[in-house]
This record gives structure tokens, C-alpha cells and sequence, in this order.
DNA sequence: ATCCCTGCAAAGTCTTTGCACTCCC
DNA sequence: GGGAGTGCAAAGACTTTGCAGGGAT
């Protein structure tokens, strides 16, 4: 049977455990290779390609967010909020903010639709150095 | 010697005037892959290696805007516009437009410096269907 | 008992790099 | 002629996929 939404039924697995918990432990974006990594380092016992899967499925059922760094690499962060948002990440720490931006979101359909554009959609993430870094040791 | 702006010397070759040609012939994104298919479909023997190097390099100069698909693949285009900018895409066809955004720009600074976030930056690509695609055989 | 999930390893992309040859300056 | 530029193939990095065994329901 279904949970009657169309989500699949997911089971409830050590891996995916480990991997939630991960991910809940810090407000950083992480790749599968380093989330890998890091459980590796731990101890935790789990396989690549089951890392990838995870993140992927977390990610279709809305429960992290991701994005792209610079590198071409997947990143992936547990999601506080539902609602379309941005992140303000720090290049020296990796730790992040959730930010809301409506005028941009306004501003994106705006000038989308005078293009004559329809359908639109917007990526948008925000880089800096946080205080803490640049508090710590400066730039 | 140099060209005394501490940008190193550029030949001129045939393999850098035919990606050149290519790329201002179109206002479309172009991935290294897709540049060198056509190149070799057009009979232009050009290497891949020389195409990523090619493509590179003008970008360095500045010479083309680049960002990264959703597939994590680099797309390069020629670029109109020396100033900061951002970049209308249409998923359809690929076609772009160039569009700037002064309140973003503004929104962004002010947004990481209230959250004491210094040296920032940001990446930022609108994506719709354009006119001439939804027009003709809509979605 | 079923069949989803996992781990391993192989395979696939995109991209970079090493090396010898070529061609611009 | 010298050295940047090129082509080819090998290598690298990230990610996906096939398959058989294991575990959740």
C-alpha cells in the first residue's frame, strides 16, 4: 500500500539513520564524498553509492537541500524550512544561513516576463565570510 | 616580452579562431562537449583537450561568461557585456539574454552584511521558456 | 517470505594532464 | 629556432548502475 501521497514507502534503515543524523548535526553543506568521509572516519560502517543514494532520496522527498559548489559538486544540507528560500555561505567554514529574498523572487518573474519568458525559475546562492571567520583570523 | 597588463601573450591560432568564430555566432551556452560535437560535425578537426583548454583561456580573459548546468557540466558564451551581469536562459532552446540587476546586487551586499558576512559574492542565472518556444508549439 | 536496501565493483561523464609533435612569432 | 599551442591517450574526480546478499516489514 501507499502512503496515499505518491511518495514511495521508504524503510527505515541503520544507513539512513546515520546519514539523517549526520546531516542534523551541523548546519554545513556537505558532498556524498565527504559525508562519506566523515562517516568513515567515525567508524560508521556505510558504502558510497549508498551515501548517493540517500542524499538523493532525502533530496526528492524534500528533506535537504542541495546545490552546486564552484567545483561542480553536489552539496547537500539538512533543510530547516520548507519554503523556497537562499543560503548565505561561508567560503573559509562552509556554515550557512537560510535567507528569504521576496523582492528578488518578484524582481526574477518581473523581468523574466518582459523578456517575454514564461515558466521561470531562478538559482541563487550568496557567498561571503562569515563573522566568525573573518572575526577569528581575518582576511 | 608582455603586453605590459600582466596578461600573459595569446597566439593566434586556428584551432582558437575557429571556437571563437563558433561561440559569436550563437547566444547560446555551450558545454565543451557540445562545442567540440559540432565542430567535428561542421569537419573543423579540433581536439577536445585544446577546446577545454581554449575555453579556459577565454575565459580567463574574460572574453566568455560561464556557469554550470543543473547537470554539473560548464557552459561557456561569449560575453556582450564586460560589467557585472546576469544571465536570462531559455530551457527550451538555450538562447540567453543578458540582464542586469542593480537591486539585487544592492539586496545581496546588504543581506550578507547583516549577517556579518564580508567579501561577497554570489551566483545568480534566471531560467524560463522563451517567447519564440512557448509560442510556437507552447507546453 | 517479500522485495527494498546495501555494499562492492564496474562503468559512465566531464575534465585535466603528460608528452611529443607542430606551427606561430 | 624557441616555446606556446595542439592532439592523443591516459588519468582523475564525481556519480551512477548492475548484481547478489542482507535486512526491514
Amino acid at each position: 500500500m501507499s502512503n496515499g501521497v505518491g511518495q514511495p514507502i521508504r524503510r527505515s534503515t541503520r544507513a539512513r539513520s546515520i546519514i539523517r543524523e549526520t546531516l542534523d548535526s551541523t548546519d554545513k553543506f556537505l558532498s556524498a564524498q565527504g559525508l562519506h568521509e566523515l562517516l568513515t572516519e567515525r567508524g560508521e560502517d556505510v558504502g558510497l553509492a549508498t551515501v548517493y543514494r540517500t542524499l538523493q532520496l532525502f533530496a526528492d522527498d524534500g528533506d535537504v537541500d542541495c546545490l552546486r559548489d564552484s567545483d561542480g559538486e553536489m552539496l547537500y544540507r539538512k533543510c530547516l524550512r520548507q519554503a523556497h528560500h537562499h543560503h548565505l555561505i561561508c567560503r573559509r567554514c562552509g556554515s550557512t544561513q537560510e535567507v528569504e529574498a521576496p523582492q528578488l523572487e518578484d524582481w526574477a518573474e518581473r523581468t523574466a516576463s518582459q523578456h517575454g519568458f514564461v515558466g521561470v525559475s531562478h538559482t541563487f546562492e550568496l557567498y561571503g565570510v562569515c563573522a566568525a571567520c573573518h572575526g577569528d583570523a581575518d582576511a
